[in-house]
This record gives C-alpha cells, sequence and structure tokens, in this order.
DNA sequence: TTGAAAGCGATACCAC
DNA sequence: GTGGTATCGCTTTCAA
C-alpha cells in the first residue's frame, strides 16, 4: 500500500490567509504573533480563532530572512564522544526553550557538499549562534564563522589559534591528579595503566597530565607500556586491556579516560578472571549515569554535566543578544568514590 | 575579558556581493551554485572564485523560501528511549547527506510555546520532511502535520488513528517469544520476571506479549508479581528488582525490556550477591553497544539499527520526491545469546 | 490601533 | 548562455 502524501505547496496556510479569514491586514496578524505592538482586544481575539480554526504555523524560512534572528540556536556534535550528550542535549534545550529559542542539533565534521565545492556546514544561516562539541568542526570551519562574526560557545574545548571565542571547560587536571593520588595513597597502587582518549578532546590530554603528575609527586616513573589509547571506546578499550594482559603486563589498577572505556576494561579483566577491585582498582571519568549500577558501581569524576549545558546556552545567548560572553568559563568536577577503586559503597 | 562578538549583520555576504564581485548576474551565481543550468566554463570559474575569497555560504532561509525544499529532512526525538539513538542519528546523517540531505535533530514533545498559544514545533517548514521516533510528537501534532501533507516516516510506532503515513517497525512480539522459549526450554527456567518498558513504547507492549505468549505455549501462569515496570531506565530497573528482592519474590531468570535496564537489573542482583547466569538468568533487549562487555556478556536480542535508519531515510527521501513510500516496512531482529543467559559464550 | 508597502536573499521563469 | 524580474511568507517601518 502506499499512501499519497505527496506535499502541495497550495495547503500550505499562510499569514494572508490568517488575515483574510480574520478580515484584518497581515500586519496585525503580525503583530498578535509576535506582540511586537498593541493590537485592539476585538481584533486579537479574531486573529487568534482564525489561527486556531486554521492550524496556520508561521512558516519559519519566512520569519527568519525577514527578522534578523531565527530565535534557534545550534548544537554540533561527534559521532564519538564522552556519552553524557544524551543528558547534556535535553539539558540544553530545556534551557534554550526557556528563554524562547528553539534547538538545532547537527552532527558535525561531515559538512554537506553544497554544490560540489562549497561546503555547507549547518548551523550558518540556520540558527543565531552554535554551541560547539569537541571533534566536532575542523579549526578552520571555527575560523571562518568567527571570521563572520558568527556567536559561537566552545564546549569543552579551548578556542583554536588563540581566537577570542567564549568556552567552557571542565577541570580536568587536578582532579585527575587527585583521583590518581587515591589510587596510590589510599589503596597502594603503584603501577597504574592509563587508558587514554581520542587526541582530539583536550579533556582527554590534560587527565593525562593529571595522571602523570601524580605519578611524579609520589616518585613512580611514567612507564610508557602502561600507556595505551582508548578512544573513548569500549571496544578499543577492551582490546586494548586484553592485550596488556596477553602480554603479560602488570598492573595493580586501570585509569581509563572516561566511563566508557573503563566498562570496555572491566569486562577484559572480567573475561580474564581478574576481579575488580581485589586484584585490580579501577578508576573512569564522566560519571554517566550507569557507572553507578555497574558491577562493581565505578569509581569516577563527576561533571555537572546539565549546569555545563544551562551555561553554555545562557553564554550563548548573552553573546547573541549583548555581543559580549565570558571568555572562558571552568567548570568543577568532583571526585565520587565507589567501590571499584577499592573502596566501600554503600 | 569579554570578547565583542555581535555579529553585524550588514558582515553577511549574499548572492548580490558575489555577482558584483564576479562581475555577472545572480542568476549566474545561482546557476553554478545549483548546478540548474549550463553556464560557460569561464564564468563559473569566475564565480567559483568569487564564492571562494568572500566565504560565501548561500542563506538557507532564503533559499527555503524562494525554492520549495530546504534539502533537509528533521528528526524528533524523546528524551528516554531505546539508547542506540547514538548509533542510530549518525547512520541516518550518513544516508542523508549521501542523497544531498542535510538533518536536523531535534528532542520532541516540548514544544516552544510560540507567542503564548501556538506550538511552534521544529520540523515543520524547517525540514523536507520529518523522521518521527517513539514518544516523541503528541499524535495530534502528527496528525496535523498529517492533514498538512507533510511527509513524515514513524520509526518503532504505527500511525495513530490508523492514518496512513509510512512508518517502520521492528519485529518485536516473535523474537521476544522465542527468547523466552529459550529460557525455558534449554535453561529450564519457570519464574521468569518481566521488567516492562515505557507505556508509550508500542515495542514494549510487543514484546510483552510474546513474553506472554511464551510463557503459555509452555503452561506457565502469568504471575502479576512477576512483572513491574522497567521504564526502559537503569534506576527504576535497578529500584524495582531490589524491591523484589527485599518482598522475598522469587525468580529463576529476568527478562528486562530493554539492555539498559537489564543493566539496572544486574547492577541489583550483584550487589544482593546473587550470581548471574549461575543464580538468576538474564536477558535484555537491543544489544546496544555495552552489552557484549558487562560482566557476564548480556544475552539480547540485536536490531538493525543502521539499517533501520537507512531505510527510514530512503523512505522519507522517496516520499518527499514521489509523494509514495511503503506503509509498513518490517525490519527483523536476531536473538543474540551470550552468557547472562545461562550459556557458554566465547 | 491599523494598513500599505518596502524589503530580506535566493530561485526560476521569461526574454534576449 | 545570460541577465532581468516576479515571487516565496513574513517583519518592520511609515503614514494614516
Amino acid at each position: 500500500m502506499k499512501p499519497n502524501n505527496r506535499p502541495k505547496p497550495s495547503a500550505q496556510k499562510t499569514i494572508t490567509d490568517v488575515a483574510k479569514r480574520a478580515d484584518v491586514s497581515i500586519s496585525t496578524v503580525s503583530r498578535v504573533l509576535n506582540h511586537s505592538a498593541p493590537v485592539s482586544f476585538e481584533l486579537e481575539a479574531k486573529v487568534k480563532t482564525a489561527i486556531a480554526e486554521m492550524r496556520y504555523r508561521p512558516q519559519t524560512a519566512a520569519r527568519t530572512l525577514a527578522g534578523q534572528r531565527t530565535n534557534t540556536i545550534g548544537l554540533v556534535f561527534a559521532e564519538i564522544g564522552p556519552d553524557f550528550y544524551p543528558v547534556m542535549i535535553p539539558s540544553i534545550e530545556k534551557e534554550a526553550r526557556l528563554n524562547g529559542y528553539n534547538l538545532l542539533i547537527s552532527v558535525g565534521n561531515n559538512p554537506l557538499q553544497f554544490s560540489d565545492e562549497i561546503p555547507f556546514t549547518l548551523g550558518d544561516h540556520y540558527t543565531d549562534g552554535l554551541l560547539i562539541f569537541p571533534a566536532s568542526l575542523p579549526a578552520e570551519e571555527i575560523r571562518r564563522q568567527f571570521l563572520n562574526d558568527f556567536p559561537m560557545v566552545l564546549i569543552q574545548q579551548t578556542p583554536p589559534n588563540g581566537l577570542q571565542i567564549p568556552h567552557l571547560v571542565v577541570k580536568n587536571k587536578n582532579i585527575a591528579c587527585k583521583m590518581v593520588d587515591h589510587l596510590i595513597e589510599v589503596h597502594g597502587c603503584r603501577r597504574i595503566a592509563f587508558l587514554a582518549g581520542l587526541n582530539e578532546h583536550e579533556d582527554a590530554a590534560q587527565r593525562e597530565m593529571g595522571y602523570r603528575q601524580s605519578l611524579a609527586a609520589h616518585g613512580i616513573l611514567f612507564d610508557p607500556e602502561l600507556r595505551t589509547e582508548g578512544y573513548f571506546l569500549r571496544k578499543e578499550s577492551y582490546e586494548a586491556v586484553k592485550l596488556w594482559l596477553q602480554r603479560g603486563v602488570e598492573f595493580d589498577a586501570i585509569f581509563a579516560c572516561d566511563d566508557f572505556s573503563a566498562i570496555g576494561a572491566l569486562s577484559a579483566l572480567n573475561q580474564a578472571g581478574i576481579r575488580v577491585p581485589e586484584d585490580v582498582a579501577l578508576v573512569g571519568f564522566d560519571d554517566i549515569e550507569i557507572s553507578r549500577y555497574l558491577p562493581p558501581p565505578l569509581t569516577t569524576v563527576a561533571i555537572p554535566i546539565e549546569e555545563l549545558g544551562r551555561i553554555a546556552v545562557q553564554q550563548l545567548l548573552r553573546l547573541i543578544h549583548t555581543g559580549q560572553a565570558d571568555l572562558v568559563t571552568e567548570v568543577e568536577t568532583e571526585l565520587v568514590v565507589r567501590r571499584s577503586c577499592g573502596c566501600e559503597y554503600k
């Protein structure tokens, strides 16, 4: 069965239709739509009735073109990345909506090829401003948007080439250091393996710095053999840990750059009959929802994800409306000690 | 530090600017942009140079208004839902891009209140068509779009009120039945608890039907005590299982309506010292990436997620271009037997 | 308080 | 092949 849904262009109701039906001018309709000027009670009622009866909805493209604004902000994220996006995105949407803005989301780094040669990235012209996630847009594109004076806020990354783009970063280094301190001081770990994250993510690099710093502070030499890439992925992390095990690499703890990597590691450990935390301590980063339900509950670092989203939106809207925003906002993180490091937990 | 990023409206380059710079008419520029008509090699080169030099990008709103199409399809999803979205969305984006379409994503069910009373849902007018996920849009809104002849494809749900809207569904019932069969026949389970999913999801209901059907086929009476809501959430599932345990409810297996619920259940079980699968068998549904790395690897049902996304896009584009699409597409599912049910696995 | 009319930036049809 | 121009639906002056 093949239903015919072909859109009939003529079927679309326009502001003119509403005006006709309400027997007023389109200006008046526009006014009640936008509250942009006072309208007599009587006419307003007529217009609203007409709108309701016709199920009229204003056409965004026309509003965008005529007005300056789209009342929409865009969000560009990458396929691979910290998996708290499912939590963060709704929080961003909520804050945007609270301010009368709509949210457009796009998987970046995959510019639609417009007309063969002209990269046609979403965001531009479609939105009043962009929230940009790590590894989602090439530096060149960010630069282009910046030169175009397009409002942007970068999340969990610093601007390329020192451009003056407002950005939010999470406190990674010190807390990572603190977590490794905990492993060393409380649990007596000495050979702590490190599952690094995706290179493009600054977060990953900073977490590694914290790791090395703690090692150094405790007089432990960094052993390259104990470092490998997990790429923020379960599978890679799983394989990496398996490889360590096969090669007989010895370690008494694993610091995974994010919780998902930790889960991959956990699986590999489990499969090899190595108990967590009895034989090997395991810690992650991000505190995604699932982490507390893992067997064992994962020791990790909590990021105030929803707050991060809220602040990002607020900064972006400030930027859009006033042209000003804080160049850098640092968001606090918190060590969440559960059972996977060897501590007691509930 | 407060950088000044205020957008200067005048800064935006338009097609007229390009035309001037290339010393041609805007018609010509439009032609090379869209390949809509032959342009001499010479002029084309000039235009392309101008575009590149000015970093010009066509303004979507204007194109949308002037042409009929937006070359964009929209995706509306809900906050809570099967957690393979992170996998599915990129696959949808890929297929869309392959066909020269952009993808807009929006968290639905949260209509922006436009002008106090007029719900202003994204999608409309912004896109050429919509992919709609379960529980993302109220039936009324779907109906409205349908009456408006707006192309839509529903994913994992049937249309409200029997409207003739093309939709994709996953084969749930038989496979769920088969999984319970497996539990009963292979592992000798008799008291199989059921963690139900979100009410709004048809998938959840069908999985439950399969569960009951298998029970009935094996002469096992359905015990209401063994059924509770997991809502597709870890926490709820975790609490639900804990409650069962506290109340001394006896069961030898748990069928969780999706993998995330299974993880919550696993955690509760683990915490109570109950081993999976030795003491209680556990199975899920969806086969999200993490499931194979769980301790123990989860027995579940695989959905061809990327294929689902691809097909959805193809159907929607067909609908947009020809006005025709298959009313219903059924996607195959597959039982993935791993270790959590009691089987050997790798 | 209301209506008329001038754009917004692009497409596409019409002549040349 | 190329350039003019009506047009898309709406917002926003500007007069009345």
